[in-house]
DNA sequence: AGCACGCCGACT
DNA sequence: GTCGGCGTGCTC
């Protein structure tokens, strides 16, 4: 705490208000710290701000007013600065955009809260009834433990009432406590499970890493089921041996139930656990505790990375490959990328979990900038699954039906062996697309451009763009033909009912996002089937991530091809990484597993990388190709998507922008477009696409800040920079 | 983000 | 004449 600044000197303030730049305070009474977040008047409004550093001298003095008061957090440390600094250039966000994400905590500013607990006293009632020993008996049992009004009542299936009048006699006694506490410690000592020599070389390697207290990056690869996450919970351990705190970011909330009780069963408590679900004061106090050191380990989704951690030192991006960790919208960032910055910026190693990596990460691996750890040896008796190519063309197949003959035998004969099966199709809903017979129109979105597709489980269409909803029409709203509207095409409910007309006499159990009310449901059910509960498991891109069903033996995947097509960069890396995770699925335990690939072209050469199993080969000859196109990770590209309430606008913006590209040619990069971008219109707006593309070593984000610098937005026109977009289509 | 200021069409 | 639409600009 080097920079303090006296009652009236010149400071300036970051605000979380969009302006892209510092605001010049004086110090509020009592001075402050560098980093101090305080409140700032902002004309008529009082805001959240941090102490950024000395002022600029730019305004003048005399229109200076006072920062209000320090807030009672601890300040931001320089290396959050830092980061927030440079995630903000790299992403070509606005500053106060970062902060944004750095302070989402609600109750910032309030006082530390209080809340009133109750434990067991030592006055006795002067007189006993039923309920009142129930509540006694609670407490007896928890030995010494405190609790909320509620939860005591709860616990003990009384009234509140009841609690109160123990209190007021002294057999139970009112006490306040901070309503924030800490995280119970996890005990790094306790011994893990047994690790093979794989393993145990791999944790070895990643302990060392973390006990050098420096920046360094681990690409750990490994099939499912090779014991990664236990790999990894060992460098978690060695960097709380440290005394050092881990952050594990997990691309599904569905995921993280699991894994904190892995973590339970590995450290002996529960960790601090970061997402949109969690609840207001929880959040509150993971920020708080956090900052404070009263957590040292946080699971979450990625923007736990804008956590005020006081002494980071490991950030494990599991399933880094996958797509989620792209922020798509507000702040566009990716939050493998931005875990890599953090931790470089503040000493910390990364471990990149996947089984199947990113080609980014595999090239830079590859290119020794990442070490790389590589787990073969599977858990038990289980192997790869066998996997085959069930050639479509050579299948007979009536209209509307999609599981092949091949793979309905295959099937049959798993369920007679009670074994499970699992069908997986990427496409919720009942039917992608709903079109009218008669003339041959598509149902599309009234706000987006994206076609509405049929659920039969809500009664209603779907728009899965904007999740605008609108029920099943009786009569074409092109041609006003009564009774003509039919699904046409497979989706996860589709296919559910052709399964039970196929195996009337399995239990079908599905698996799709939208179908379950809550987390919690979801839970339950894949619990329920990992338990033998189903025969047969339909589900959506859902099972392809992480969840273990020990009596799985069979995939059957029912469009290889999807994800093939289209001139999307990226679609044969995601459509590798889709499949070798879902042919993960089948026989983790002792059984042998299947896999089986329905496609229109075997020959492929991505689906016979899959069936080869060579990944090396899929990957270099995917880096080769991208290599020849100059794109990423052999290149550098940025999406400039332009929105207006009318397309012509931002039509001609984004004309006059490609024309005036003379900053970008100056670095060797060309612009591309524009063209409707991937959703041309979303809530109402339009949106036009440009993208750039330059070569690896080139200063993109400068070039484009000239190169955009030359417009003003005019109107309803808005202008968004996507770094290193994900879809290209 | 808010909020004020300011410049043009529809109303009392 | 004035009320109010929102497009533009400022906030230390």
């Amino acid at each position: 705490m080097s920079d303090f600044y006296h009652h009236g000197d010149l400071i300036a303030v970051l605000t979380t208000q969009p302006l892209d730049r510092t605001l010049d305070y004086r110090a509020p009474e009592g001075g402050c710290h560098a980093g101090a977040f305080v409140e700032v008047p902002l004309g008529p409004r009082r805001v959240l701000g941090v102490v950024w550093g000395p002022g600029r001298g730019d305004f003048d003095l005399a229109k200076l007013r006072h920062a209000s008061r320090v807030l009672d957090v601890a300040p931001m440390r320089e290396e959050m600065q830092d980061f927030l600094t440079r995630a903000a250039e790299y992403t070509m966000t606005p500053l106060s955009a970062m902060l944004r994400l750095a302070t989402r905590a609600p109750g910032l500013g309030d006082p530390p809260a209080m809340r009133r607990i109750y434990r067991l006293g030592q006055g006795v009632p002067d007189r006993m009834t039923p309920a009142r020993e129930k509540v006694l008996d609670v407490l007896r049992d928890y030995g010494g433990l405190a609790f909320t009004l509620r939860e005591l009542a709860e616990m003990a299936g009384v009234s509140t009432g009841v609690v109160k009048g123990l209190a007021a006699q002294g057999a139970v006694l009112e006490e306040d406590s901070p309503r924030d506490l800490p995280f119970p410690p996890l005990d790094p000592g306790q011994s893990g499970k047994t690790l093979n020599e794989d393993q145990a070389a791999g944790a070895d390697a990643l302990r060392a890493g973390v006990a050098s207290g420096r920046y360094g990056t681990t690409l750990l690869r490994g099939v499912t089921g090779s014991g990664k996450t236990e790999v990894y919970l060992e460098a978690v351990a060695e960097a709380l041996r440290q005394g050092r705190q881990a952050l594990v970011l997990l691309p599904e909330i569905a995921l993280t139930a699991e894994f904190l009780t892995r973590v339970e069963a590995r450290f002996g408590a529960r960790p601090a656990e970061w997402h949109s679900g969690v609840t207001v004061t929880e959040r509150r106090r993971i920020w708080r505790m956090v900052a404070e050191g009263g957590a040292q380990l946080v699971v979450g989704a990625r923007s736990a990375l804008f956590l005020p951690y006081r002494e980071l030192g490991l950030i494990v991006v599991d399933e880094e490959h996958d797509t989620s960790y792209k922020q798509e919208d507000g702040v566009l960032y990716n939050a493998r990328d931005m875990a890599v910055l953090r931790a470089a910026i503040c000493g910390a190693r990364v471990v990149l979990a996947s089984a199947t990596p990113s080609l980014e990460s595999w090239a830079n691996a590859e290119a020794g900038k990442y070490d790389k750890l590589v787990l073969t040896d599977r858990f038990g008796a289980a192997v790869l699954p066998e996997m085959r190519a069930i050639d479509m063309r050579a299948e007979t197949l009536p209209t509307n039906r999609w599981i092949s003959p091949s793979l309905q035998a295959a099937v049959t004969q798993r369920i007679r062996d009670g074994e499970q099966a699992l069908l997986f199709i990427n496409r919720r809903g009942y039917a992608p697309t709903t079109v009218c017979r008669a003339c041959g129109h598509q149902i599309g979105c009234d706000h987006c451009d994206a076609r509405m597709v049929e659920h039969r489980f809500l009664k209603r269409l779907v728009c899965h763009q904007c999740g605008e909803t609108k029920p099943m029409p009786e009569i074409c709203p092109a041609c006003e033909v009564s009774g003509k509207l039919a699904p046409v095409g497979p989706g996860v409910e589709r296919l559910t009912e052709e399964a039970q007309a196929l195996f009337p006499d399995a239990r079908i159990a599905t698996l799709s996002s939208d179908m379950y009310a809550s987390a919690r449901a979801l839970k339950a059910e894949i619990e329920n089937i990992a338990g033998g509960g189903a025969d047969i498991i339909i589900g959506t891109q859902l099972v392809a991530k992480g969840h273990n069903f020990p009596l799985l033996t069979l995939v059957g995947v029912i469009d290889a091809d999807l994800g093939l097509q289209g001139s999307d960069l990226r679609a044969a890396e995601r459509t590798f990484q889709l499949m070798r995770q879902v042919a993960g699925r089948a026989g983790r335990a002792e059984k042998r597993g299947q896999a089986l690939l329905q496609t229109h072209q075997p020959e492929h050469p991505v689906i016979r990388a899959i069936l080869a199993g060579d990944e090396e080969g899929f990957w270099r000859a995917e880096a080769e190709e991208r290599r020849q196109a100059g794109v990423p990770p052999y290149g550098r590209m940025a999406g400039i998507i332009i929105s207006a309430n009318d397309a012509q606008p931002a039509f001609d913006l984004g004309t006059a922008l490609a024309r005036m590209d003379a900053p970008l040619r100056a670095i060797g990069a060309q612009v591309y477009g524009p063209a409707p971008a991937p959703i041309a219109r979303i809530r109402g707006r339009h949106r036009v696409r440009l993208l750039v593309r330059a070569d690896k070593g080139a200063p993109l984000q400068a070039a484009l800040g000239r190169w955009l610098a030359q417009v003003r937005l005019t109107g309803s026109l808005r202008l968004a920079v996507d770094i290193d977009p994900q879809s290209f289509y």
